[in-house]
DNA sequence: ATAATAAGTGAGTAATCACTCACTGGAGGA
DNA sequence: TCCTCCAGTGAGTGATTACTCACTTATTAT
């Protein structure tokens, strides 16, 4: 693996900031050059054009971020904690990723916002991983399921919902409501998730 | 209220479908005459820039669209439905959000996408329609809660959670899985709200 | 039929775009 | 000291951009 310099670094972290604010077309490499404190010419020393930049920049936080925040320490968690109770053990990773994701929010905003414009890189970036990522996540599911932890519904539908209910709560947080606070939010989802919003009169309580 | 011209017409509906594909940074003006079959200039008569173009495509989108997405007869719902069994009631509501959102999906785009590089368009198009709808949607999930129907939750998160969930499946079902079911997902995601996904082995089952 | 107005045109414009290339300055070796 | 090397430069390139305006064509009024 070739090293960075310091100089590519700076043209690389000057995109992503303003890809994230403006959008790979709203950005011309003249702002960028200016951002990163380089001639417009020393970008295209680095990059062969500007789609190539791009590229880059996805590739890096990609191979840098997504990794890490996509990899879930399923194994252990259905190892080591009772399924009866899930919540602790996945409240902690969950609250971990938040971190991450949030650290990296502009990195986010680009993959998300890009990825669509342009077909070649989301087959080149995530036609593997996000499917990947999917049936993990079905897979922990299924394994509830069969314990007979959880709910016999479609993994499928399942993982989204939860996963939908995750997402728009880190954007929530992120975008417009910086004051929640996350732990308490990945308690409550958990907790929906888990029972449901139905007041059981005849339960056990 | 003016009249759209056919021309006027043409031309705001090439620039829905280009600035929903292509983003608006990556749609030129030419683009858009040339699929609206008009010379350029016809653009620049009825739009003085191309930024107000998008801002008409965006009022558009929004005057015709989203009060009706939006607006949900919770009067009706919360006065007609057995809240015991809510679901019959907003599966119905939530079929026919979901049919009009599909059917406007380039719309949907165009606003999630362009709106977080316009500071100005988002205040301008939706200050007061995204807090006044969680408003309303908190309001109805209180009073759920007030009638002892629903557990006491923050009604934020409540309604965050099934919101996510809810979108994430619009979403998978427009970008991913067109097979998806609607009808049957939208049965889950309730069910999964409403109960959880826990399996209750004491219930009275 | 003719004048008056409106609707539509497309070549033209300055500005900006991504990208090139002959050049510079400085570090390292002989 | 001189040569080599190369990261870095920035004026310059043709293409493209959003936008203009003098003009033609179509529509309506008289």
């Amino acid at each position: 693996m070739k090293k960075r310099s310091e100089t590519q670094q700076r043209i690389l972290d000057a995109a992503i900031n303003l890809f994230a604010i403006q959008g790979y077309h709203g950005t011309s490499t003249a702002q960028i050059a200016k951002a990163a404190k380089v001639a417009e010419g020393t970008i295209f020393k680095y990059y062969k054009t500007k789609k190539e930049l791009l590229r880059s920049v996805l590739g890096y936080i990609i191979k840098e971020l997504v990794p890490t925040i996509m990899q879930l320490p399923f194994e252990e968690i259905l190892r080591d904690c009772s399924l009866d109770d899930p919540k602790a053990a996945i409240k902690q990773v969950l609250l971990q990723k938040v971190e991450l994701i949030s650290k990296n929010i502009y990195c986010v905003k680009i993959v998300i916002n890009e990825i669509q414009y342009h077909e070649d890189l989301k087959e080149e970036y995530l036609g593997q991983l996000v499917p990947g990522f999917i049936k993990l996540m079905e897979e922990v599911y299924r394994t509830g399921v069969s314990k007979g932890v959880f709910r016999d519904i479609n993994p499928h539908t399942a993982v989204r919902c939860f996963v939908g209910s995750f997402a728009l709560t880190v954007l929530d947080k992120n975008l417009l409501n910086p004051q929640l606070e996350i732990s308490r939010e990945i308690d409550a989802i958990l907790d929906i998730y888990i029972n449901g919003v139905i007041e059981k009169r005849g339960s056990n309580g």
